[in-house]
DNA sequence: TTCCTTGCAAACGATTTGCATTGGA
DNA sequence: TCCAATGCAAATCGTTTGCAAGGAA
């Protein structure tokens, strides 16, 4: 999977993750992963607390059990909070806008000749330092609609 | 200034900084400053006291004073830890390449061509999101020559 | 003197872990 | 039954702050 998706859609895909690796996709697993679909932008723990309403060590525990199924991934803020977001297997391939006033991360898709051009870019550059590159992430810093 | 410099160039630089802002370039924050401009990439609070022996606290307080007057910037990582580097007004323009393994950050730049692309994909991507953008990084996952 | 910087120790806030309990297969 | 998941409380770890001492203008 590689496109974006609905919540229900990520899921359905979860769930049958789950299956595959064969863990359990349990109560708590299902709440925090239903919070971070629904989401336009990774989410930190805080918040995903106050929508789930699950004990912080709980949410903590599911988030690395998620993580270590490759369901969901971490990006440290400026602020030294991580957010979590669903990971790109599942949500499709993005980056982020960061406004760097209040921190908020939201997502963007990039057209196809544009993601390509980066893609490019990040290749010969790794090459360059003898890296082998798997992955790349631009993060557009600015000004977000509110802040600005 | 906008190309890369050597340490003895940035600490120059920096400290006609200090002079034009009007604030105390001292021992403490020399020591950060030398240490960080003579490093290939962002670096540890943990890694600048190894090599400065200033006391912890002595060495946040340097960085937040670095940080305020523009001298350096903090990149957090995904192991939650913050790393600092000069930032780009002395350093020059730069991007990353974090190796997955084991978290290192070094820098890289981008040839002109390179990286007006990018700038030019972030703008557009900016402007769909009603973003006012100032800035952009790229990040390129993979792994390092000594980890791979 | 006066203001800024330093260093130690205590305080914080985010995240992790120990342990007893609960829940599912 | 049995092992994994949960929840609470306590522990960690990176980072920040209070406060008294030291230094430069």
């Amino acid at each position: 999977m590689n496109r974006p998706a609905t919540p229900q859609h990520i899921l359905a895909l979860v769930e049958d993750h789950f299956d595959e690796v064969d863990a359990r996709f349990t109560r708590g697993r299902r709440l925090v992963v239903a919070d971070l679909a629904a989401s336009s932008g990774p989410r930190t723990p805080a918040d995903m607390q106050a929508a789930t309403d699950l004990p912080l060590s709980s949410l903590y525990r599911s988030l690395s059990v998620l993580e270590e199924v490759g369901v969901v991934s971490r990006h440290p803020g400026a602020d030294g909070v991580i957010r979590y977001e669903i990971s790109e297997q599942f949500a499709g391939h993005h980056h982020h806008l960061v406004c760097r006033a209040c921190g908020a991360m939201s997502d963007v898709e990039l057209a196809p000749d544009e993601e390509s051009a980066i893609r490019s870019v990040a290749a010969s550059a790794a090459a360059r330092s003898g890296y082998s590159v798997s992955g790349h992430a631009l993060e557009i810093e600015g000004l977000c609609a509110t802040c600005r």
